[in-house]
DNA sequence: TCCGCGCTGTCACCTGCCTGTCACACGACC
DNA sequence: GGTCGTGTGACAGGCAGGTGACAGCGCGGA
């Protein structure tokens, strides 16, 4: 289905991903250092590259400035692997410019998904999988990680980001709060359902005039409004 | 909520998961061995089945490819336990088809939170549950929790959701007020069967035009109505 | 090295709505 | 007409969700 470069130095982890990749039918090449993922990337042109961020020679935030930067890899989306707590924050935005992150310890079920959600976006032939969003008064780059309401940027952090995104994608169908903590946080994260009130909370907050897109269903979880119109009662 | 068959012979493993996931609310029947694993999966058509790799008769690899090769048993998603270090395994795992695993020692939330998934994301295959009703002025979308009556869109509680869509996936047949409480309130209903009444009362209120597809059987219980045509009067 | 800052998860509090229960009214069936 | 079953309105308690505050953590700057 797609090319994809691994760039991950633990050999058992590369193993597992290289082998479970190739299984969902995708071509896989792997790298153990940074520098040779580097040249991988820019010799195979591949659609996505798995990055760890921590390498034993150049660290896979320089690698992915580096593909980031050079304007020949600009199809290529990066997905990065990070320990929890990491500067994810960083990564994901605007500076570094990957497109998606993986926490460790993360499912193989859940990266194969994200592949999935990438590829799917990455997409031109599809419809309605565009990178540049618009939806009423709300307007998302994907790719940069900016969005903006009623023309005035706002900033997000990684983790509000993908809740909107994630809320987004599935539009006018109710989430429960299972199924964010799944699909936003990964299925190890050990946390308790309110706190993706406190995030859809702050959410909100940021996004003003756009905040009554995502309503509460009561007893049920939460829903990205089906139409912009609809959001304003 | 789902039937679930756990095959491990360590005993207070096998106690521990049978207990947490019952409290769960899951239906559980446990095995010590791989062969009568095999067994009770094939006479139990479970959703899931926890199945350790170490066993003391046939190993759990082999059960796993017994029962993914077994059309009969296409809807059973494979949750494999595994020891640490088993990295091999880890993979081997996958390639026989299991759907994910985990690796010993985990810990039980983390377990319960990776079957719940497992399920909510096998469930829409279900077929026959149409996710967008229409039945005559009656408009329900299942996915966005949603209902109009005659084009004009009402609020329905998530209690009484349940019991609009309980009653009508039972359309033209009779629901008693215990049957409504084990489906609509959950099996340990401790509650006067005249609360159904209130609750068809409100119901019905919202349901405007379309109330008369609610009807009551005296002496028995509550029906939806076999079709719109049928409830004019 | 220390301090401050931003992000995040958790908690406690509060409010409003949902919900279970009751008592009474009403209607059907005998 | 009597009785049983159901419809209905009122009410109190509880719970779900919004919200603000706080602590831990990692990072960057001083």
């Amino acid at each position: 289905m797609a090319k994809i470069v691994v760039v991950e130095d633990e050999k058992d982890l590369q193993d597992l991903l290289t082998y479970n990749l190739e299984q969902a039918g995708h071509t896989v090449v792997a790298a153990d250092r940074g520098a040779e993922g580097v040249r991988l990337v820019r010799e195979q042109r591949p659609d996505v590259v798995l990055l760890d961020l921590m390498l034993p020679d150049i660290s896979g935030t320089e690698v992915c400035r580096t593909i980031k930067n050079d304007p020949s890899c600009r199809r290529t989306a990066v997905v990065m692997l990070t320990a929890r707590g990491e500067e994810v924050d960083r990564v994901v935005g605007f500076e570094l410019g990957a497109d998606d992150y993986v926490v460790k310890p993360f499912s193989v079920r859940e990266l194969l998904l994200r592949v999935q959600a990438i590829l799917r976006r990455s997409h031109p032939a599809e419809p309605g999988s565009d990178e540049l969003i618009e939806f009423g008064v709300l307007k998302v780059d994907r790719q940069a990680h900016r969005v903006w309401v009623s023309g005035e940027e706002i900033e997000l952090t990684a983790l509000e980001f993908r809740l909107l995104m994630t809320l987004y994608e599935r539009k006018n169908r109710v989430q429960t709060r299972s199924a964010l903590l799944d699909d936003v946080w990964g299925i190890q994260a050990d946390i308790t359902t309110r706190t993706v009130d406190t995030h859809v909370k702050r959410l909100r907050e940021k996004l003003l005039g756009a905040r009554n897109y995502v309503e509460t269903v009561r007893g049920v979880g939460y829903r990205f409004c089906g139409s912009p119109d609809e959001a304003v009662a």
